[in-house]
DNA sequence: GAGCTTGTTGGTTATTTGGTAAAATATAAG
DNA sequence: CTTATATTTTACCAAATAACCAACAAGCTC
């Protein structure tokens, strides 16, 4: 039993959770967002874009299911919808430790 | 101590692993991989893309650091370079999962 | 060496993504 | 009800991505 292939449509649902989180801004934002709730001009000031642009980037984030938001007042305040992150993002952390370990060998032998 | 903001740079480093990943064919192509080493053409006949872009994705995979490749005769090896994907996909299938959920509840209550 | 097979690279085209500015929406404050 | 603040949406442009095909390179096999 070795298991069959990955169909396209469960492969396809996987990409485009991954996608949304394939951009430096949103990364910064899901870490952020990691130690607690925050609103859209706090996100915006953190990664320094318009807040227009800000707002795109969540709205990507909360369709892919990584956040959701809850109005009070004014302000829209995002937080996590998953716990899973850390646990993600240590895998993809050890990907690019074994880069920069590799990049090392390979430059200073 | 709450913890500073992640730096853009080391941002810039996830997200580059993480677009690496984040393409259908890229998933299925990782996910086959996780059984064993794979010849461009089998993984070629996976996927159903033309085998130039199969080969271009590889590419992007390697560069990303997330496969590496060996050479035996007429045919390029590849195989994962990192051991916790499956981590990493049980993460992104979590919130797949969390997505279901919540479209059933929205649609059907 | 000629010819086949496997894979990569370069060119072209179409689609997607990421950014801003401007207009629209929503709620609060006066 | 008018104004101010926070966020989203729309319109638009530039850059990046992904697909195919054609041309090339490397390594058999004869």
């Amino acid at each position: 039993m070795s298991g069959r292939q990955l169909p396209l449509a469960k492969a396809e649902l996987r990409a485009q959770v991954i996608k949304s989180l394939a951009h430096a801004a949103r990364v910064q934002m899901v870490d952020a967002l990691a130690r607690g709730e925050m609103c859209v001009c706090d996100l915006r000031d953190l990664v320094g874009l318009d807040i227009s642009t800000v707002s795109k980037h969540l709205a990507l984030l909360k369709a892919a299911g990584i956040v959701r938001v809850e109005k009070r007042g004014l302000n829209q305040f995002y937080r996590l919808n998953c716990s899973c992150l850390s646990a993600f993002f240590e895998c993809v952390d050890s990907v690019t430790a074994g880069n920069a370990r590799h990049y090392r060998e390979a430059t200073r032998p």
